[in-house]
DNA sequence: TTTGTTGTAATCTTTTTGATTACATCGTTA
DNA sequence: TAACGATGTAATCAAAAAGATTACAACAAA
């Protein structure tokens, strides 16, 4: 019942290339070594991110960069990047009774509410962007 | 990364109570029916819903019924009641690296966001109660 | 005491996530 | 152009979680 931890670490991996990819080759192994997960999870997120046109990854010569603002990256959109899943939040029992009056019915009477609860959490990830993120980050480290 | 089906079968399961405990005694194996999950899945839910103050269930003889007012019932204490997890419903990675600055901030940067997106949501399903669904259901029906 | 039902444990299957292995391919550079 | 270090990507594995299912003791009422 559990959002996936592929969020967190696309938001850590942007992170990592932000604060080192002027000093340094982001490769895979290293978002690994900060995210301690196996690379091949990294690689996959940074597709993600790719396609989604916030990174760019240099293949062969290796590298990750950011090629969009951050200041014009919300957390909803990390989300959506790397979070595939078909669009609901909420798991619905599969077979109501359609012979039963509440079976029948149940989807009609439910599914708005789960939807506005859907949305509610991810307008309030709409709120923050990644630039926000960075300078929390910063004022922790100075 | 989704939430478990037991809140939509618990709040079908209230509902079919409410529709049918005055003219039936309502078993697990008939709410099951409607639901068409199995009944101790049912049993299950139903020893939730109990512990929650929202039902009573005959042991031996059988039968559930509801033992609180519906409009006093919001979608997010069924949601509270049957949905346990550890309270948070987006999954950190476990070991972010202290030995990096990213790694070692990660957690103090996105938590808060993380737990204002899903108070967002809990708000929301906060705003329904059952009472409501059960209008709701009643003008399908009608 | 028989019957129908609940409470609850145990097991199994399926699904999903992430870990891991493997390797072809690509870019750079020596 | 060969070697090297990365990425892209498939395939497999293992662990976790959710439900389904079986089983049965306890219980309440007829």
């Amino acid at each position: 019942m559990k959002i996936t931890s592929r969020f967190t670490v696309a938001v850590h991996t942007l992170l990592v290339i932000y604060n080192f990819s002027q000093t340094t080759k982001v490769t895979s192994d290293f978002i690994a070594a900060s995210v301690q997960v196996n690379p091949v999870v990294i690689r996959r997120t940074l597709l993600s991110l790719k396609a989604a046109g916030m990174v760019d990854v240099k293949a062969g010569s290796g590298g990750a960069s950011i090629v969009k603002d951050l200041g014009d990256i919300t957390l909803y959109d990390v989300y959506k990047a790397v979070d595939s899943m078909d669009g609901d939040m909420f798991h619905f029992h599969e077979n109501p009774n359609p012979a039963c009056p509440v079976g029948r019915n149940i989807h009609a009477v439910l599914d708005a509410h789960l939807a506005d609860a859907q949305a509610a959490m991810e307008n309030e990830l709409k709120k923050g962007t990644l630039l926000d993120l960075t300078k929390d980050l910063a004022s922790k480290q100075g």
